[in-house]
DNA sequence: AAGGTTCCCGTGAACGTTATCGTCAGCTGG
DNA sequence: CCAGCTGACGATAACGTTCACGGGAACCTT
């Protein structure tokens, strides 16, 4: 019979059978120090022979540093989340490195909580959407680990960000709404802290009403009431987001007329229940698995040593059958 | 000017300050072992005064196990999951656990290199979506760490279960086929691995053609063409999932003909965009986040010594206006 | 009053890596 | 022929916790 005890096969144990030290062993493991390709990839093989894996633990505890990066979000149940995070995961397990999840709801105490866990956890990096911790906090996080932030602008030189180009986005759905004849168009912005600049995008793009409500399908129908209760010449529409303009959808369609023809409505992020609605909804696409991966290519650049950068992203504009 | 050098703060530092040794101190926070009420306290509070944080890597190191535990699910993309993982990331959030997420796309390759990864690292339990992995190779990750697999029968007495009960569910679903004067059914069934349960499962309650499809929008849409295209007479459809459901009702209305007047479609899940799609989806509700919380509750028994337990969650009809 | 328990607490060792420094052989240049 | 250099490797010392002991004081028990 095997020995079939499982008794964790250390460095040393590779180094014996390899006849050389321990060092030696890591050496050729991690590619860095001095060491002849002859020796390398002896041990190599025998790393492979003896199925020897090294202790993150203890690796850890030499480095500081876990093969870990954190991913905070709002609400992974958020339908513009899901596609953002396989873009990540997928990504980061190209790069051997393994994802722990924050959930915050957008709440400040949770944001800075989920900090302070990263660190602890001795992340290697972190990859945040972060809408309510305010931009001492995130510098902070950013002097303690490499950090890129999504959505939002660069809270200190050291942080890098990736962003959609939400002003072209706006002026792509405000121009498509006007060629379609729109002259009074309304907004739905999302009642969410930290994110003025879709609205402000709108207003400078198109001018016209606003109406605040919660970010989602509830949200949009009962914004869109207020919009055309207090506005009732505003003809087209442009949400903050998909979930606000379905709600939208919905409230033309409960008071009994009709989308497009007497109100035209135009959404945000293009989620994948966007094209199943009835009518289909016109919206601005952002491309959510690409701005994960590259989330965590910047990131990874960032770990590699280089300075951070800032990437934005182009949305383009998705024409369906609600404006 | 306050020492601003981040030198970590070890439990060394906390037992100088406080006037005792190491080990007391590891005793007050772990709660383990003999300790005074007084010292406890006291120790405690130095620990707030210096806002020390136990290193995770030194305390993995002794132990080989960390604050971890892994979710491995299939694609987080798929509506279907998010709410489960959100239920994942609340449960173990209260129980001061970070999750790492692993995504298999139900590859068996995937899904072993998962449970490797996880064990690698020290995971202290997992749950696992495991869709593909044969039960020898889960019954052996199960012998490595407390392991949690949902809809999917025990490989092994050592490894818990949370199932949704899928029987029951549909006949559910066939049975308010039948009271709304369907005879003739069809189904559409997923075609993913290791998932025979539910069609076997209509076969027992109903009878009738079954049409495998991918279990997506675009598999639904076919696998509906399909399923009329043979079986003229069906007029209520049964779907695997929502997806295939939504897809259906595509079809049907791209046909011309009438849901549910034609033909009606109940789905199964029923994911967020269920009640938002036109006609809204009449479905079989399973209660994802409860399945999420369920999920580490088991884990936790499971890690607190616990035998493994198996639980199955009872799924409920939603109407709406598909059937 | 002696011996046994129980309650607290401390001491040393160990977990498995990598950083730092040292060593040694071989080679180069003057 | 020797000083100096370089390439390849090894020995030692950490990193910060918890485990396995052990020991002293206080409290019972007879």
């Amino acid at each position: 019979m095997e020995a079939s005890r499982s008794v964790r096969v250390t460095i040393d144990d590779v180094a014996k059978a390899a006849g050389v030290s321990r060092q030696t062993v890591s050496r050729a493991m991690n590619g860095k120090g001095d060491i002849s390709e002859a020796t390398r990839r002896k041990v190599l093989a025998t790393i492979e022979e003896l199925d020897y894996r090294p202790s993150a633990f203890a690796r850890g505890m030499r480095t500081q540093r876990a093969g870990t990066v954190a991913l905070v979000l709002p609400d992974i149940a958020n339908p513009f989340f899901p596609a953002v995070a396989r873009g990540v995961f997928d990504a980061a397990a190209a790069r051997g490195l393994a994802v722990v999840v924050h959930n915050t709801d957008a709440d400040a105490g949770a944001e800075a909580e989920a900090g302070r866990a990263i660190v602890d956890a001795g992340a290697a990096g972190a990859i945040g959407f972060f809408e309510a911790l305010d931009d001492a906090a995130l510098a902070a996080l950013g002097r303690r680990l490499p950090l890129v932030v999504a959505d939002r602008p660069a809270p200190d030189a050291s942080v890098a960000t990736v962003r959609t180009d939400f002003l072209t986005g706006t002026r792509l759905a405000t121009d498509h709404l006007a060629s379609r004849g729109h002259v009074r168009l309304g907004m739905l912005d999302g009642a969410v802290e930290n994110k003025p600049e879709r609205r402000r995008a709108f207003l400078e793009a198109a001018g016209g009403p606003v109406v605040t409500a919660p970010p989602t399908v509830a949200g949009g129908t009962a914004g869109l009431r207020e919009l055309l209760g207090r506005h009732a010449d505003v003809t087209g529409v442009f949400a903050f987001n998909d979930l606000l303009a379905i709600g939208a959808l919905r409230a033309v369609k409960a008071a009994g007329r009709q989308v497009p023809g007497d109100v035209a409505v135009v959404g945000y992020d293009d989620i994948t229940m966007a094209a199943l609605v009835d009518p289909p909804l016109t919206t601005v696409h952002t491309d959510k698995y690409e701005l994960g991966r590259t989330l965590v290519e910047v990131l990874g650049r960032r770990l590699d040593g280089h300075p951070a950068e800032h990437r934005t992203l182009a949305p383009r504009l998705v024409v369906r059958g609600s404006a």
